[in-house]
DNA sequence: ACGCTGACTATTA
DNA sequence: CTAATAGCCAGCG
């Protein structure tokens, strides 16, 4: 089962800061978001934080993220699970089959913004 | 307080 | 190539 109203503690909170800060016609993967906080072997984390960006007041481009492989792994937790390919699609983002077209040239390193 | 689960990733067989 | 296993961390019953 998965944990749906939880509170922002720490962890959560430093996920959805980061993935708005992905900018428009980028996408980055959750390994790459969970290395930026310190936690690199808990990518899980990350996604399930997504989980909770979805009660977020702010809006997290949580379309924005994706696996290491750039398949869209979450697009079942979306109100639709077109939607977030369709957002992706609308920001020039190719995806064909639930995976991103060209992810390497889309992907967004979090660390860089930060640097 | 303990155990289960999970939108991941890497390694091994 | 695919399948299975281990590691990680936090929330819920």
């Amino acid at each position: 089962m998965v944990p749906s109203g939880k509170r922002e503690g720490s962890f959560f909170d430093l996920v959805y800061q980061v993935a708005r800060q992905i900018p428009e016609g980028r996408v980055t993967s959750y390994g790459a978001i969970a290395s930026c906080l310190g936690t690199k072997l808990s990518a899980r984390m990350v996604g399930w934080a997504m989980n909770g960006a979805h009660d977020q007041p702010e809006h997290v481009p949580a379309h924005r993220v994706v696996n290491r492989v750039g398949l869209l792994t979450g697009r079942h937790h979306f109100k639709t699970p077109t939607e977030m390919q369709d957002l992706l699609e609308k920001e020039g983002i190719k995806v064909e089959e639930n995976k991103i077209v060209d992810f390497e040239k889309v992907f967004w390193d979090p660390a860089k913004s930060l640097l």
